[in-house]
DNA sequence: CTACTTGGTCCACTTTATGGATCGAAAGCA
DNA sequence: TGCTTTCGATCCATAAAGTGGACCAAGTAG
């Protein structure tokens, strides 16, 4: 419903007008899922003609922004933006950008924070800060890769996955796994999953590292996709439920930050 | 000079003509290098009126796609392309585009070929074809990180760069990259890649591991920004100079084809 | 077989973008 | 210091481009 208001804020609408409304379909097909965008559907949620949304994706494909579904005719993402996002992402980095907000959780909670970020089949550290508490738990180190799934952060990036992808990650992971530990198999990643997602973050109890508790939450961009994900780390004896909750408020808070900082443009 | 040229072959060229004309601009901020674009560079290099130029790029601005450097006025990319790119990032990657090369590289050669990317300052080792020759030389596994320049694929990506983000990076690594061999300095690092710039691949005769040699081409998207490298392995005694020459050609092909699928589309 | 939905196309109408002219500021030159 | 050139930015009458109601073809459901 809130799809045309939040863009209204221009100052001036002066110029170039159908590349915005190209640019606004470009956006709707981007939070699309895998099932890919509709025609209808884009017309109904724009309330744009029919004609001239048809035109513009018509556009948008010419520029290679998107591509067609032969077969069921819906229109995803196409190469050329995933070509252009790589000549911009040398001038965006996920880890420069979530640094502030890794310093005032290790600051306020003293405990150690990690940033991960999606890699293929696996979640990748990005980044690590230590906090004050005399007790830390250093699991892992920057640079270090852990199947989707296995630690805090690791899942909960798989969970904010789509269902196609999850299920994806986990085949492809399922001889891996167990390396971490013995009780992992695809079947408990997929109740982890599910308990994560109804939890709305990740729990680590101390399958991989006994005494260890660790928590999770996803950072999401504007198109609803989880672009990385923060965790916090801590000796059972600093993680009993209510601090528990008092952690995932915070991560929460710093999450919401970033993905705040990134609607705002950079 | 061929700027328009290549665009002129849509079949047909009916509506939205200002949406590819923007593209058209997006594409060339996207070529420019940190300096950035300038207004009158955009004019003279698209034979468009300065006027219309401005406006296309205040509309592109206006969608966050790129930004305006308040000091130089110059133009680059912005968040918005990138965060539309990480998008667009879960239906392409890498690794599977070039698997059919690797394959065939070492059905060809019977050498080991490695796939790598940059990350950050490192290059990560994305996947590994081993050949059928009897001696191999699995130096890196599928995951492994190196600091950039140390080794052939991270020396082909790191001369690939450019010149402020390679120093940038060689600062960034001088502490670590000793780790890997003695010899290894800042100076050596350029140096090395001064010499794979001239000589067009990157060389790496054992200074890693003793006995053994790799060769590296670097893999530009249509953006001439690199975007990955291929390496070949092998013993000393399957890289004599003509042999190694020979490679290179192999490497090359593979890379030119690479780049023309992801120009042709995907 | 009919009614409905969906992707796609056409073309007269009119809203939109265009670009030559112009301005202010800054850089370059004398 | 003053003159000239270059550059980014803006204006607005003109010309061109996008618009969208109507229509078509191919499913799909009833």
């Amino acid at each position: 419903m809130p799809n045309k208001a939040d863009r209204a804020l221009e100052p001036s609408p002066s110029g170039t007008q159908t590349f915005d409304r190209a640019m606004t379909i470009l956006r709707l097909v981007a939070e699309q899922d895998a099932a890919g965008l509709r025609l209808v559907d884009a017309v109904r949620q724009l309330q744009l003609n029919k004609a001239t949304t048809h035109r513009l994706l018509l556009a948008l494909m010419r520029e290679g922004l998107i591509a067609q579904d032969p077969d069921t005719k819906t229109y995803r993402l196409g190469f050329e933006l995933f070509a252009l996002g790589m000549a911009a992402s040398r001038r965006f980095n996920i880890k420069d950008m979530c640094e502030p907000s890794l310093l005032r959780l290790a600051e306020q909670t003293g405990e150690t924070i990690y940033l991960s970020v999606r890699s293929g089949h696996d979640a990748v550290c990005l980044a690590r800060e230590t906090g004050s508490n005399p007790i830390q738990t250093l699991t892992l180190a920057v640079g270090d890769r852990r199947p989707l799934g296995v630690g805090a952060g690791s899942l909960a990036l798989l969970a904010a996955l789509e269902a196609d992808q999850i299920e994806q990650a986990i085949i492809a992971n399922q001889d891996r796994v167990q390396r971490y530990s013995p009780v992992f198999s695809a079947d408990l990643l997929r109740q982890l999953v599910t308990e994560t997602r109804r939890r709305g973050y990740s729990l680590n109890d101390g399958a991989i590292t006994a005494g260890m508790k660790a928590v999770g939450v996803p950072i999401f961009n504007r198109y609803r996709h989880v672009e990385a994900a923060l965790s916090i780390a801590a000796v059972d004896a600093h993680m009993k439920p209510d601090r528990q909750e008092v952690l995932v408020g915070l991560l929460r808070e710093e999450c919401a930050r970033i993905e705040k900082s990134w609607s705002a443009n950079a």
